[in-house]
DNA sequence: TTGTACGCGTTATCAT
DNA sequence: ATGATAACGCGTACAA
């Protein structure tokens, strides 16, 4: 229970409740003498400030709120979670994760925003804005950092993977390996809207069609919903089936996220299809896993990513300005044993 | 700006505070009518509660701390994370993560807590109380649960993983495949203190004495803290090299997790030790990817763990009495391609 | 069913 | 440097 207030501190400290506010703050203009007396007091008595009577009083809640479109223990979700969480917490703010999976459910989460002196900063993340939102989050007051956020409009800052590079080297990864046929592989969304990663197909297709690929040369797989399959792993099924089905078959494939693809290259030689030799395959995001099963792949780092998104939050919080809002990190391709040259015709 | 406040709310619709509180609480002794008016107001104004004028007011935070010993984005925590997120938010609950490494920070951490009305319940994730923590976390009037945390003393409620149980059925298994010389991987820790999972490698021990493996037949690889290592793959590397340079090489070892355990396993294929023929090795967790990479493992629901920890809160923080207070989940012993019959000498 | 008035624990302004 | 005192926005007895 919250029993000891710091009243009761001020009490034991013969001191003025005004005086224990700015002595344990650390504010100046308190006596030397004075503080130590209030500290060793608060800590016989085990004070703790009441936060929200803080907040209360002073408009800041220490909080901020960081918002996902996918789920809280995904590779990229739980990295950006716990970049943040670092530089955060070390500023002594409290990180409040949300997630949000339905138009619905982003809709009422930004409805209730402007209002809302809940969180003194919100970072969206892998959410790609309709205009509707992008709208409200500009009229916040607060600051709002989008990281790997297609739309930008409505942000204070951003954080991005430069997609649109990274599709380039890919195909041009897979075309200098003499590759004719290339796809894209989407993983099942979580939710009922588009979110970022999904806008690296787009990415995909632009890049191929600028390189040369053209009509069925270069495809894209589109897995829809993940609630339209029982598990993961029917998913995975679904996939191969349709990517070996496929009247024109590719002999090369980049997958929109690790997990997926070292998934898929299980199933694939499962079928007897060898790999690299029979089709090259390159994933997406470079986690330990992909590493250790020689997967080549596209690396970025959700942990720095968010660490600079949590820091401009903080930076805007101090009210102060950005000398570079909007940043673009590079990705790195990885090569490693899933890619191959094309199999002879 | 949290601009819009209840009372301007009462002035929009003509009526007083109090009845726009009980109107947009959906209490009821509340006229139809007048309700409707409260709310399209409050729609209007775009109004939504000041959460912490409500905790001070009602003394409700509305919030749940859940401390983890780990990083927030490992495989484990994560999953803990989402679970928890799912019942607490449907309960209009917050979900505030927290970390901690160091005895310091879980001292620090223990410390603020008693006087603090921040959160109304902790979960405790994966953290091996000392007796001083236990003592505080007894004396502490918010609910608290333990997660897969191996000391209970203190702790209301708890939802443990049946350790023991699992480390038998591991050892078990690996004796009838005629193995004679076994070993427990550890992982390199994250902190300075012993978490649970560390536990495992003494239940593995002990199944192993328990099942007549002797000396030097069963051993543990201690690896120490993960800061003495540049990076995951040193940290491989070396585990791998003790393994290989032990006098009494064994030939089946269980890992602390799935991640090392693939890890470890790419590392001993390179080093042209054939697995399942020349090693066995048995991961723990049964994450997506041991599935795809076809490792032998023990299957764990960290997910379902956790909503009942939550779940468990919820009805502590209801007031109410829990019928089951300490549950112990059943591990369940996964077959595939990477354990196989003893090789012969 | 609705309104009044006070309290929650802290910060901030203004004196002293 | 320290002490009163008025907010902060809402919940809740109590009264009407």
């Amino acid at each position: 229970m919250s029993r000891v207030t710091l009243h009761d501190v001020a009490v034991e400290a013969g001191v003025s409740d005004s005086t224990v506010s700015r002595a344990l703050r650390g504010l100046d203009k308190v006596d030397g003498r004075t503080r130590a007396r209030v500290q060793d007091a608060a800590r016989r008595l085990r004070f703790s400030f009441a936060r929200n009577a803080s907040s209360l009083a002073s408009g800041k809640t220490m909080r901020v709120s960081i918002v996902f479109a996918n789920a809280l223990n995904t590779w990229f979700d739980s990295s950006v979670l716990q970049g943040a969480y670092d530089v955060l917490v070390r500023n002594k703010y409290d990180v409040v994760p949300n997630t949000v999976r339905t138009h619905e459910q982003l809709n009422t989460f930004f409805e209730r925003l402007p209002a809302d002196g809940n969180v003194d900063a919100i970072i969206v993340t892998s959410i790609n804005l309709g205009q509707v939102e992008s709208e409200i989050l500009g009229q916040l007051t607060i600051p709002t950092v989008g990281l790997d956020s297609g739309n930008l409009t409505g942000f204070d800052a951003s954080v991005l993977l430069d997609d649109k590079r990274a599709m380039r080297e890919a195909v041009g990864l897979l075309k200098q390996l003499g590759h004719r046929r290339i796809a894209f592989v989407e993983q099942p969304a979580p939710g009922d809207f588009h979110f970022t990663s999904q806008l690296r197909a787009d990415d995909f297709m632009e890049a191929a069609h600028q390189q040369g690929f053209v009509g069925e040369d270069a495809q894209r797989f589109d897995m829809g919903k993940f609630s339209d399959y029982y598990t993961q792993d029917v998913a995975v099924s679904s996939a191969v089936a349709r990517l070996l089905a496929a009247e024109a078959r590719p002999t090369a494939i980049c997958v929109e996220s690790d997990d997926f693809a070292i998934s898929l290259v299980a199933e694939l030689r499962h079928f007897g299809i060898r790999i690299p030799e029979e089709m090259s395959v390159i994933g997406f995001d470079d986690t330990n896993v992909a590493s250790a099963v020689n997967l080549t792949t596209i690396h970025q780092n959700p942990i720095e990513m968010s660490r600079d998104a949590a820091t401009k939050a903080l930076i805007l919080m101090r009210g102060e300005h950005l000398q570079e809002p909007h940043s673009l990190m590079t990705p790195a391709l990885v090569l490693r044993g899933t890619t191959a040259r094309a199999p002879q015709q």
